[in-house]
Formats: structure tokens, sequence, C-alpha cells
DNA sequence: TAGATTGTTAATCGATTAACAATC
DNA sequence: TAGATTGTTAATCGATTAACAATC
């Protein structure tokens, strides 16, 4: 497995290309040329090849890809077989629904902390995890070291908690608040997420579409 | 304004400036340089100067952009003075969360019905929406003929609800539910947010760094 | 006028596509 | 063996960066 420099583009797809196969398996099906899956996900089959030889190539000759064999060397690719420890911080409902839908376990993370600022919520269990006070972040992390933070909050309260948590270590963050982590922490990974965007550009192509045919 | 053939990527941006602009008239400022402006994005001011002319170019040599200017530019080039109708489908957390959160008059979507298929939800008013149920959808659909549906569904209940709009003629989706939806609808477009691609691709990056500094 | 910074063209870089030899 | 399909190299295409003349 060669690594180095993949890019993000290549990076970006490797998820998707997960969730593809998880469908196939799903289906039923435990083989597939680079044809029939750049078919269904709307790429080309030289792409999907020139992606998956970025980490090796996982297929044969004649025969295509094995479903099970790729998504695992994806999966291993993802890092999901070394889980990296997350906490969660804000539980409105964002916070929740990431709660609810995601199993961290699947996707290479264990989930040690849930924080929220409201008193009343402190205490109640979402999802096997009790929830504890914004207050007792600091300890929480110097004692428990998290890898990641899974960032649920509204834009103004976001920014000092990511100060806060950049000083105490934490390397990577996943922003669905819809403040834009700025990554002059040369060692932070950020990946932000706005929900926003995605309406502004479905905007722009609805209308797009109408004046352009 | 020349159109034509934006690239993707181009588009993809645009929402990212219009928050940046955001941002910067909160902090008062009036004027800024496309070098300024890429300091503060982790752009090169060569790539925003290229952006914007793509558009026609909003700027004025040896002084820069107005911020306001070139905001509202952007609020015309992403269509927010032109309202579109929008329903949503599905008022659980991540529902809760858009209606919350996302203000959609001003992101050039008009918001004209919300629907689930829980009974006891229906008739809850939710940021002045009230809820209906699922099954009025065809009929309000036929009346309203609405343009866009942001989607936030379970990945089981995604499938079939598309189906059912796309028969209906509605032509734009976001959708929040982990099922992709694909593009074989030639007239529809559609932006996909993938909550999990995120965690998977900050998996994939924190152990990148481990192993290869 | 001098200084600054755009709009725009040209050069570079990177990503996608095409082609085909290797091989299952 | 013949057919299929990969891995991989080469060609194309597109996006970013650099450079600079235009101009406020």
């Amino acid at each position: 497995m060669i690594k180095g420099a993949i890019s993000t583009l290549v990076i970006h797809r490797m998820p998707r290309y997960y969730r593809f196969l998880g469908n196939l398996q799903e289906e039923g099906i435990t083989r597939i040329s680079s044809r029939e899956l750049a078919e269904r996900m709307n790429l080309t089959a030289s792409q999907i090849r020139q992606d998956f030889n970025c980490f090796g190539g996982f297929g044969q000759q004649g025969y295509g890809y094995n479903v099970d064999i790729l998504k695992s060397e994806i999966a291993h690719i993802l890092g999901f077989d070394r889980l990296q420890s997350a906490i969660l911080i804000g539980v409105g409902n964002i916070g929740r629904a990431v709660l609810k839908n995601i199993n961290f376990e699947s996707m290479g993370f264990s989930l040690i902390g849930v924080f929220d600022e409201k008193e009343s919520l402190v205490g109640q269990v979402i999802k096997n995890s009790p929830v504890r006070h914004i207050s007792t972040l600091d300890e929480f992390c110097r004692e428990n070291k998290p890898d990641a933070a899974i960032l649920c909050l509204p834009k103004a309260a976001a920014k000092p908690v990511v100060e806060q948590l950049i000083k105490l270590g934490v390397e990577g963050f996943v922003n669905f608040s819809s403040y834009d982590i700025n990554l002059d922490y040369p060692d932070a990974t950020v990946e932000n997420v706005h929900f926003k965007d995605c309406l502004m550009t479905l905007s722009y192509r609805l209308h797009d579409k109408k004046d352009n045919g």
C-alpha cells in the first residue's frame, strides 16, 4: 500500500465507495467490475481503477472486484480497524441526530464523552452516553485525551470551544456548527459541514436550469 | 454576467464566499482585497479573482472589493432574490435542526409545507410551519407544485418518497438521509449530504497523520 | 502622479479519460 | 484457449497559479 500524497478528491470518494459497497452487500452482490460500479455511482471505470490503485489495487484481471474484500480493504484504508477516541459537544437536534444515526465504532471512533451546557440535560443518557456538563470538559480531556471532537454547537459557542480543545491537544474536528473552523492550527484536522451551503447550491442550480435550460 | 459552464468547484465555493462576506460585515469591514480574503479563507488571491470573474467581476482596480456589493452580487448569482417553493419531509432531529437553524427566505426558498409520517406530530407547529401528514403529500404537491424538497428521512423511507416526488414534478432535492439519490432522473438536481462521510474522512486523516507525519 | 489591486491572459500543475498490455 | 477486466502508462482535459497590463 503506497500512500504518500493521496489527493483530497480521492479521499473524499472513499467513504462513498464504502457506502455503495455496503449497498451491494445488502443486495447480495459479491462481485463487481469497475464498469458496473461506475454506472451505479456516476463515475467512470477508469477513475475507479485509478482511485483504488492509489492504495495498491484490490481487483483481479478478468474477474473484477470481490465486494467483501474491497469493502474491508477500504475500511482498513479509512482506519476503521484502529479506533480513536472522540467526544461530542452539544446535544441539541444536530447532536442527537448524530448520536442516534451514526454508529461510531463502525467508522473508526469510540465515543468516550458527550457534553452540553444545559444543566437540565446532564445525566440524561443518549445512546449509552451520559451527558456531562460542559464545565467538566477541561478536566475530562486532560484525563482522557480524546483524539477527536464532534461539534454540534450553535455558531457563537463553537469558536471558544474549538480554541479550548486545541489547547487541550485535540487534533481532529468534525464541525456541524455554522462557524467555519479556520485552519491556522497546523496540527488540527478539520471537516466542516455546512447544511446551509447545500441549500444555497441547490438554489443556484435550480435557477441556472430555468435560465439556461 | 457570462454564465454558460461554471464548474462545480466554483459553484461550491460561492456559498462559502457568501458566508465569509457575512462575517466581514459583522466585523464592520467594508472593503477587502482578494489577497486579504484569500488569507482568511485559505485560498489564493488569483483563484478568488478567477472565481468572481466567472460571473463578470465585481471589484475595482486599486481598491479591491466592496463587501456589501460583492455579497449582494453573490446573493443574486445564487438566486436568493427569486424565491422558490420548498417542502421539508421528516421532522425528526435532522428535520428539526434544519427548521430551527436555517432561514429559508434568506437563501432563496420559501417553505410552503412540512410533512411527517407520525400522526402524533401532525398539527404541531415548528417555526411557523404546521406539520402535515405524509399521506397528504400527493394532493399537496399537485396543488402547490413545490420546486424543491428537503429530505430528512431515515434511509429506508427516502427512496420511495424521492420516486413519488419525482413523479409529482419536484426538480430539486437536498437529501440529508443516508440514502444516495441517484441521478437517473435527468431533470432532477440533487445535493446529497452525508454526515457519515465526514467522520470517515476524519478517521482517514487522523490515521494518515499518525502514520506519515 | 504614484501605488495598489483588479481583470485577464499565459504557464503550470493535477485530475480524469483513454488505451492497451498483463493476466486471471 | 478465449474472453474479460484489471493495473498502468500515455493523452487529454480542466483547474489553479503566476504574471502583467489596465485602471482606479
